[in-house]
RNA sequence: GCCCAAGUGGCGGAAUGGUAGACGCAGGGGAUUCAAAAUCCCCCGCCCUCACGGGCGUGUGAGUUCGAGUCUCACCUUGGGCACCA
C-alpha cells in the first residue's frame, strides 16, 4: 500500500481543475449566483499565513457554495499601489513597478498550489493603467456630480524627504526616514464629499445584518452623529469683521454655567489674532505642531492663551466672558469653537483650574448637593438630576430632558438652532507620491483646474523616473507635467499628486464582475453579480476600507455605475483572525533581544531551549507574525513539507475563525496525521469483505448526523466546529464494525464533507472509492432528518441543582412518567435521603431537577 | 482620557439558561517491534478515597433562577479602536 503522498494528489487535481475550467464562472441565469470575495493582498512578495488562512475560508464557502447549486464567482487581484514599493526603491534602487510586478508573480505562484477555486482570468492589479485609467473615469464622473472638490488641509511634512508622512511615519515629531522635524504644511488638496453622506451611511448600517455587531459600532462611533444646539456669542471689542463667534454644543443645558469661549488655533479668527500678537502667534504654532490623534489630544497637557476679547453671553448681555484660544478644540469639529462649562466637563475643569477661570455649578446630583473641586459631576445623560442654575422652568431632570428643552428653547427664542453634527470629516485623497493613481486633471493659467477629457484617458504614470532625489519624482520630470489644457488648447500643467490607494481599494469588487469592459463596469455583469454575497478580510480595515466602499458604491450609483440595488456592495462581511506564533527570545552578550527562529529550538514540557547549547530562552506565545521577531512560518515550506491540504485544514481548524489562530509545529504535524489517517482508514475499508449487519444503521445515523452538523457549521463560519466533528466522524467510522457497504457509503460521504478544506485529498478519495466525476462538482450530501433523533434518549437527573444519576427514557414519555422514573432511581433517592420532594422540575427531552 | 470586546484544564478551545471541559495538542500507561519510527488501545480539571463515592471548580464579588460559563450589576486583567500603513 502506497500512503498518502500530497504532492503527487495535490499537483494531479490542480491540473484536473484547470483542465475542465472548474472555477471559471460565467454569467449564468439559471441558478443563483454567489460572489464570495477576500480582501485582496498587497504584492509584499511573500505569501504569509494570513493570506492562507484569509483565503481558505473563502474557499470553504466557495467550494460548498458550488456544491449547493450556485454560480460562483471567487476572484482575486492584487491592491498594487502603494508606499513600500517607492521605500523599496528608495531603500535598493530599481523601480517600483518592476519590483511589484514581480512581486505579483512570485506570490501568484505561492498561491497557485494551495488549491483555491479562484478565477485567475479575472485577475488584474490596481496599478494596471487599465484599471487606473477607469478609475480616472470614475474620478471625472464625480467630480461633474459634484462629489470631488479642493480646499485647503494641513499634511505632516518632512522637509528633508521633501515629502508628506502618514502619521505613522512620524516617530516623537520626527520623520522616521530623515529624521528632520515635522512641520505641519497647508496643500491644496483633493477631497471626495463623504461627509453628505454621514447620515444615510450611519443609517443604512442598521440594515447591515449579516456584518459583525463589532464593525458596524466602529463604523457608527466613526461617523459620530451628536445633536446640539449652534448659536453665536457677540463679541464686545470686536476685531476687524469679526462681530461674533458661532459655537456648536452637545450640551446647551449647561450654558448657565458658561466659563469662558475656546477657538481652535485654526479657526479664522485665531488666524487674524496671530497677526497682531507674538504671543498668540507662538501659540498658534505649537498646536498646529500636535498630533491630532484623538488619544493623544487627550492626553496631551490642556493649554490657552487668552485673545483679550470679550463676549457677551447670549442670555445675559451684563455677563462677560473671555475668549481664549485652546489645544484642545479642532477647527474640522462643529464650528472649531466651543463654550466651556468646567463644571460638567472634565477637560474644561482642569483648563479653568490651570487659568483661574470661574467654575459655575448648573446642577447637583439628587444625593449629592456639593459643588464642584477637582473632579468635574459627569452624570450620563439619562441620570436624573437636580438643577440649580437654569434657563428652563426645568428643577428635577435627566441631561437629555433638560438638553431637549433647551433646544426648543432656544429655537423659540431665535437665538439658536438644533443641529446634528457628524465627526465623520470629508476623504482627502491626494498624495503627493509617484505609485499611486494619477489624478486626471490640468492646471491652466487661463482656466485654472481644468478635467482632463475622458478619450485622454489613461493618465499614465511616467516609467523614467529616479528616486534618488528627495520629493515626488512626478514633480520634477521634464516632460510628463507639461500637457495641453482640454478647455482652452493652451499650455498647461498636470496635477502630479496621486490617489490615496483606499480609492484603489473602494471599488475593485465592482471591477471584477467584468474586468475586461471598456467602461469602469458593465452594466449587465454587475447587475447580474453585484453584491458581494460574502466578503472575508482583516478586522483592521473594519473602518476605512469599508466606509469608503460603501461610500464609492453610493457614488458609483449616482453617476450610473452600479444600479441601485448595489448601495450596499456586501452584504455578508466576515473579519478573521490573525495567525500568530510564538516568539523564542534570549539577552545576547551585549543585553540586547536576541530572536531565534523556531528551527532553532527545542521544546521540552513547556519550555524552550536552544539547540545548540541547550540554553533555555523565553517563549512569547501568541505573537503576531513579524520577520524582525523571527517568528514568521512561511506558507511555502509548510506546503513543501505537508501539501496544501495540510496547511488548510489547520489554519482553520484549531481556533474560531474571527479569533487569532496560534501556529504551532505540533498542531500542523497533527493535522497532517489524521489526513494520513483518512486516507489510511479509506484504503482498508476499500479492501475490506463485511457483510451487512446490524452495525450498518448505527453508522448511518452518525452519517446524516455528521452531514447535518458539519452543513450547520460550515454556514455559520464554525469551521473549526466542522473539523472537530470530522474528526469524531473519522474515529466513528475507523471503529465502527458495520458492513463494507455502509462503511463505502459513509466514507464518500466523508469525501465530501471534508472537501471544501481539504479538496485535494477528497478528490483522491472519491476516486479511489470508484467515482468518476470530481467530487468538485458533486451536489452537497442531503440529510435524512428521520435518522437524527434516536428513539431513547439520556436524561440527566438533578437533585437541586447537581447531577445525581441519569435514566434512559423514550423520546416522547410523558413528565409525569419520567418524573416517576427519575424519583425511582437508586441514585437519585440516596441523594434525597428519605426528604420529600418540594418540586420536580421535568424538561422534556432535556433534564430533571428534584427540588427538596 | 473615551468607546468596545474577551477572560473556561498544562495549552488551543466545545457547550439553543439544562450532564462544564466536545475535538485537538501536550503528558502518562500498554500493545506491536530485536530496537526505533509509524500505527493501534487505554487514562488524563483540582482535592479526599484502595475503591464505591464525595467535595470544589468557567477572572473576582454580589444578584436573578428549580438550575448560570451563558442573564444583571460592580470590580480586576488582557486585547482592539479612537482620521494619510496596507
Amino acid at each position: 500500500m502506497s500512503g498518502y503522498s500530497p504532492k503527487e494528489i495535490e499537483k494531479k487535481w490542480q491540473e484536473k481543475w484547470a483542465e475542465q475550467k472548474v472555477f471559471q464562472a460565467q454569467t449564468d441565469h439559471s441558478k443563483p449566483k454567489y460572489y464570495v470575495l477576500e480582501m485582496f493582498p498587497y504584492p509584499s512578495g511573500r505569501l504569509h499565513m494570513g493570506h492562507v488562512r484569509n483565503y481558505t475560508m473563502g474557499d470553504v464557502i466557495a467550494r460548498y457554495k458550488m456544491s449547493t447549486g450556485h454560480n460562483v464567482l471567487h476572484p482575486m487581484g492584487w491592491d498594487a499601489f502603494g508606499m513600500p514599493a517607492e521605500n523599496a526603491a528608495m531603500a535598493s534602487g530599481g523601480h517600483p513597478k518592476e519590483w511589484t510586478y514581480n512581486n505579483i508573480e512570485v506570490m501568484k505562484s505561492q498561491m497557485r498550489p494551495m488549491g483555491w477555486t479562484l478565477d485567475w482570468t479575472r485577475e488584474f492589479a490596481t496599478c494596471d493603467p487599465e484599471y487606473y485609467g477607469k478609475q480616472q473615469e470614475l474620478f471625472l464622473d464625480f467630480l461633474d456630480a459634484g462629489l470631488v472638490y479642493r480646499k485647503n488641509a494641513v499634511v505632516n511634512w518632512d522637509p528633508v524627504d521633501m515629502t508628506v508622512l502618514a502619521n505613522e511615519q512620524v516617530e516623537n515629531g520626527r520623520g522616521w526616514r530623515s529624521g528632520a522635524i515635522v512641520e505641519r504644511k497647508e496643500l491644496t488638496q483633493w477631497f471626495f464629499k463623504i461627509s453628505d453622506f454621514s447620515e444615510e451611511l450611519l443609517d443604512a448600517i442598521d440594515a447591515l445584518d449579516n456584518w459583525p455587531a463589532k464593525v458596524k459600532l466602529m463604523q457608527s462611533n466613526w461617523i459620530g452623529q451628536s445633536k446640539g444646539l449652534e448659536f453665536d456669542f457677540e463679541i464686545k471689542n470686536s476685531l476687524k469683521n469679526y462681530s461674533r463667534i458661532k459655537v456648536y454644543t452637545t450640551r446647551p443645558d449647561t450654558l448657565m454655567g458658561a466659563s469662558f469661549v475656546g477657538i481652535s488655533a485654526d479657526h479664522p479668527l485665531a488666524k487674524e489674532l496671530e497677526k497682531q500678537s507674538e504671543e498668540i502667534s507662538a501659540f498658534n504654532k505649537e498646536c498646529r505642531q500636535m498630533s491630532t490623534s484623538e488619544a493623544d489630544m487627550e492626553k496631551a497637557e490642556k493649554k490657552g492663551v487668552d485673545t483679550g476679547l470679550r463676549v457677551r453671553h447670549p442670555l445675559d448681555p451684563d455677563w462677560e466672558l473671555p475668549v481664549w484660544i485652546a489645544n484642545f478644540i479642532l477647527m474640522e469639529y462643529g464650528t472649531g469653537a466651543i463654550f466651556a462649562c468646567p463644571a460638567h466637563d472634565q477637560r474644561d475643569l482642569d483648563f479653568a483650574r490651570k487659568y483661574k477661570l470661574p467654575v459655575i455649578d448648573t446642577f447637583y446630583g439628587l444625593e449629592n448637593s456639593s459643588p464642584v473641586k477637582e473632579t468635574a459631576f459627569v452624570p450620563p445623560k439619562t441620570e436624573t438630576v437636580q438643577w440649580i442654575n437654569h434657563f428652563t422652568d426645568i428643577d428635577v431632570a435627566s441631561g437629555q430632558e433638560a438638553i431637549d428643552k433647551t433646544i426648543d428653547l432656544a429655537e423659540e427664542n431665535d437665538w439658536g438652532k438644533s443641529i446634528t453634527n457628524f465627526r465623520l470629516r470629508d476623504w482627502g485623497l491626494s498624495r503627493q507620491r509617484y505609485w499611486g493613481c494619477p489624478i486626471p486633471v490640468v492646471h491652466c493659467g487661463n482656466c485654472g483646474v481644468v478635467p482632463e477629457k475622458k478619450e485622454n484617458l489613461p493618465i499614465t504614470l511616467p516609467d523614467d523616473v529616479t528616486f534618488d532625489v528627495p520629493g515626488n519624482p512626478l514633480d520634477r520630470h521634464p516632460t510628463w507635467r507639461k500637457c495641453e489644457c482640454p478647455s482652452c488648447g493652451g499650455p498647461a500643467l498636470r496635477e502630479t499628486d496621486t490617489m490615496d490607494t483606499f480609492v484603489d481599494s473602494s471599488w475593485y469588487f465592482a471591477r471584477f464582475t467584468s474586468p475586461k469592459s471598456e467602461k469602469p463596469t458593465s452594466k449587465e455583469d454587475v447587475s447580474y453579480w453585484m453584491n458581494v454575497d460574502q466578503y472575508i478580510g482583516g478586522v483592521e480595515h473594519a473602518i476605512l476600507h469599508l466606509l469608503y466602499s460603501r461610500f464609492f458604491a453610493r457614488a458609483m450609483q449616482i453617476t450610473g455605475h452600479l444600479p441601485k440595488t448595489a448601495k450596499e456592495p456586501f452584504e455578508a462581511l466576515f473579519t478573521q483572525g490573525m495567525v500568530t506564533h510564538a516568539i523564542y527570545k534570549s539577552i545576547g552578550s551585549d543585553g540586547r533581544d536576541l530572536f531565534h527562529y523556531p528551527e532553532e529550538v527545542e521544546l521540552r514540557e513547556g519550555k524552550a531551549y536552544l539547540i545548540k547549547d541547550g540554553k533555555e530562552v523565553t517563549i512569547i506565545p501568541s505573537a503576531k507574525m513579524s520577520k524582525s521577531k523571527n517568528n514568521v512560518v512561511d506558507p511555502v515550506n509548510i506546503v513543501d513539507a505537508f501539501g496544501a491540504d495540510t496547511a488548510r485544514w489547520f489554519v482553520l481548524s484549531d481556533s474560531p475563525p474571527e479569533r487569532d489562530v496560534e501556529w504551532t509545529a505540533s498542531g500542523a504535524e497533527a493535522a497532517n496525521k489524521h489526513l494520513s489517517r483518512v486516507y489510511r482508514v479509506i484504503d482498508e475499508i476499500i479492501k475490506s469483505d463485511i457483510s451487512s449487519n446490524s452495525d450498518d444503521e448505527t453508522l448511518s445515523k452518525e452519517m446524516h448526523k455528521t452531514t447535518h452538523d458539519v452543513t450547520q457549521a460550515i454556514e455559520s463560519f464554525g469551521f473549526n466546529a466542522a473539523i472537530a466533528r470530522l474528526y469524531s466522524f473519522t474515529n466513528s467510522l475507523a471503529k465502527s464494525k458495520a458492513g463494507t457497504e455502509a462503511k463505502l457509503s459513509a466514507a464518500k460521504t466523508l469525501a465530501q464533507l471534508m472537501s471544501p478544506m481539504t479538496p485535494h485529498l477528497s478528490e483522491e478519495i472519491w476516486e479511489k472509492l470508484g467515482e468518476k466525476n470530481l467530487v468538485s462538482r458533486e451536489p452537497w450530501p442531503t440529510v435524512d432528518e428521520n435518522l437524527l433523533s434516536d428513539d431513547t434518549i439520556t436524561m440527566p437527573i438533578q437533585v437541586n441543582g447537581k447531577l445525581r444519576g441519569q435514566i434512559e427514557v423514550q423520546k416522547d414519555l410523558e413528565p409525569s412518567e419520567i418524573e416517576i422514573l427519575a424519583l425511582a432511581q437508586e441514585t437519585v433517592q440516596r441523594a434525597i435521603n428519605g426528604a420529600s420532594p418540594k418540586k420536580v422540575v421535568v424538561v422534556p427531552g432535556r433534564i430533571v431537577n428534584v427540588v427538596i
